[in-house]
DNA sequence: CATGAATGAGCCTTCATTCAT
DNA sequence: TATGAATGAAGGCTCATTCAT
């Protein structure tokens, strides 16, 4: 009884953090992290401003751990697309696959996301915590690319650059499909990288 | 006489301005727009604060000019560099070299761009002749595509996602590039991005 | 039996009261009142922030409150101090001794004490009941001191502002050996205090 | 002419600092630390609330540099009362005059004072630039004391008790003079504590 | 009766903008 | 025309107090 107590509290507290969680993903999505203030967030997540304090000590910390959460949550996700995938093209189409698959479902997350990678001026230092992930998931792909290399699957470049671009290109498709009205399927976006990838675009 | 008075004064107000811009630029592309005050701007300009107001009547037209005299400065450097190229090949590697050489020259830029490009609810809304100008040059870019598609020289591809992952892979190549302590040449990253799109990355 | 209840309960009552006096004295001597929370208090006696509130409607009050019982016995123990003493030379030694005595016992409340009697701006007014008690207090050492006088015991002197003189002395001294790292005994400074009203000061 | 210019500038904004620290002084005094805001001193002073920020960076800057203004008006009129006298005894009345009449003609600083000296937890930690001061002002006193024991002029006693209990004295008396109704001039108080360290209280 | 989550008024501080000099 | 002092709305955050459980 005492133990389901303790439980309920919890699982209410994480219920709470999630509506703020969530609340403060769309706005700082919507808006920015600047146009964006507690009493918005507060107040789009139905409480008083003061309730906020409680679960969150900072605006800051706010911002941080809505990052951390869907930062998380995406490479997780890439990873298990990774689990059970052996050769550098299926790893490689997984990357794809996983990416424009989140990206798709949390469509608020990817402008909060491209202006930490791109433009972080624009808004607060992130959390150590997600830029090691980040660069432990570009790591990943670095491995993938220099496997496929060595074995023969891809042709040789500087894996660095590479990644670099993959990331951008793929980054600017998706952020295009999802924020401005373009009608593009996962399907159409997947379809599009594997074969450019494939052929190249010049001819030879 | 009187003409000539005018003209002087007018050369000092365009510099004036371009003295604001200046500081504009540096600031808000090392700190982002929110994290830069009026006050900072007037002092980088080495002006008092009401000074900046006679010549911008608001924060926001302030970065708006900025934005749209670098735009322009951009696009104009890509229109130049298109004359007298006749083939798709030569366009395509004109429009490479621009980017590549204007990112390069002027990295504060970089930043800024890209996040109106890429992350716009961080900043404010982009004024809309950038936006068209911004429009113009990825047709620019389409055109100069489904030609060499007609032509036989590229690989036939949706133009629109084309596009975009063109401008993602350049853009993301030159933020690292140019922000990050990444220790490229501007002719690294053109050979790359020329290589890339040739070969491919996947081996037939 | 229903009395026995009520005994019960209202000793618990007071149990719990003297947890929360006990805590608030503690940290409003040590930090004061206003950079003192209500759940500073509530924690520190090991209570929700709620049940404070069952005992004391205020804040407020619970300062006052916790006022008026160190107070009250500070008020008390120099009353007890003066039964069985007759003479004004015993009472005005029984009167500095039980203060000297009850401060040093009661080192936190003396920061309190004190900020009421010198520099009430920077508390809150402070409750009727103890500005009486305190008032009584002073009548009291006047009393003695003016049946000193007449008695031809003590030196001829505005009653008045040698009861203020002797607080003021009597109060700093106290207040330096007690909160700061001063190494004075009780007895250095009881000895202390009749030496310098005996002797005075200035040699004749 | 530019000099002319400088120095009007720097007296206007030396007069704005004094609007400001004299309510600020005036309201201090009077409500405490923690129950003036910004606001309410702004107002006092009959600016915007903006308009101190311009000045102090911080209520606890315009807190302390009130405090460091009047505090070293004291010290600066305790010293030159100092000037041209000799003796123990004189210096000794130069003292007592002295403040005296400084707190007489700065009642609102005694409360602030007081709450410093005696009652730390309820303000904030003072600038060290006046706790040293204050030292410092001690130990002039304590000099006159003992030099007035060697010379014979005055009883021996313990020169640090002494001090804190002429200290502890004077401040009581002042306070209360100054800030409660009681009818007491300068004169009064001074020859007061004059008979009273001449005489002690208690007879031979 | 105890609990502690929720509330929202109020405070300190910033900064874009105005305007008298 | 340049200046920079003044303005005050707005935002982040705290904390005394309430009330449903």
């Amino acid at each position: 009884m005492a133990e389901a107590n303790i439980t309920r509290k919890e699982r209410d507290r994480l219920l709470r953090e999630s509506d703020f969680l969530n609340a403060a993903e769309k706005l700082f999505s919507e808006r920015g992290y600047f146009q964006t203030s507690m009493e918005d967030v507060a107040k789009a997540a139905e409480y008083a401003i003061g309730t906020i304090y409680r679960y969150f000590p900072s605006k800051e910390d706010l911002y941080n751990r809505m990052l951390i959460r869907k930062g998380k949550a995406f490479f997780d996700a890439v990873e298990d697309s990774l689990r059970n995938c052996e050769g550098p093209m299926e790893r490689l189409e997984a990357i794809i696959r996983s990416k424009v698959h989140f990206f798709f479902a949390n469509s608020g997350f990817v402008k909060i996301y491209l202006s930490q990678i791109n433009a972080s001026s624009n808004t607060i230092t992130p959390p150590e915590g997600l830029k090691d992930a980040h660069q432990e998931y570009m790591g990943t792909i670095a491995g993938i690319l220099s496997d496929g290399m060595k074995k023969g699957v891809f042709v040789k470049m500087d894996v660095d650059m590479l990644v670099m671009s993959f990331m951008g290109m793929t980054n600017h498709l998706l952020f295009t499909a999802v924020s401005e009205g373009k009608d593009l399927s996962e399907e159409d976006i997947e379809r599009f990288v594997m074969e450019l990838l494939k052929k190249g675009l010049i001819k030879k």
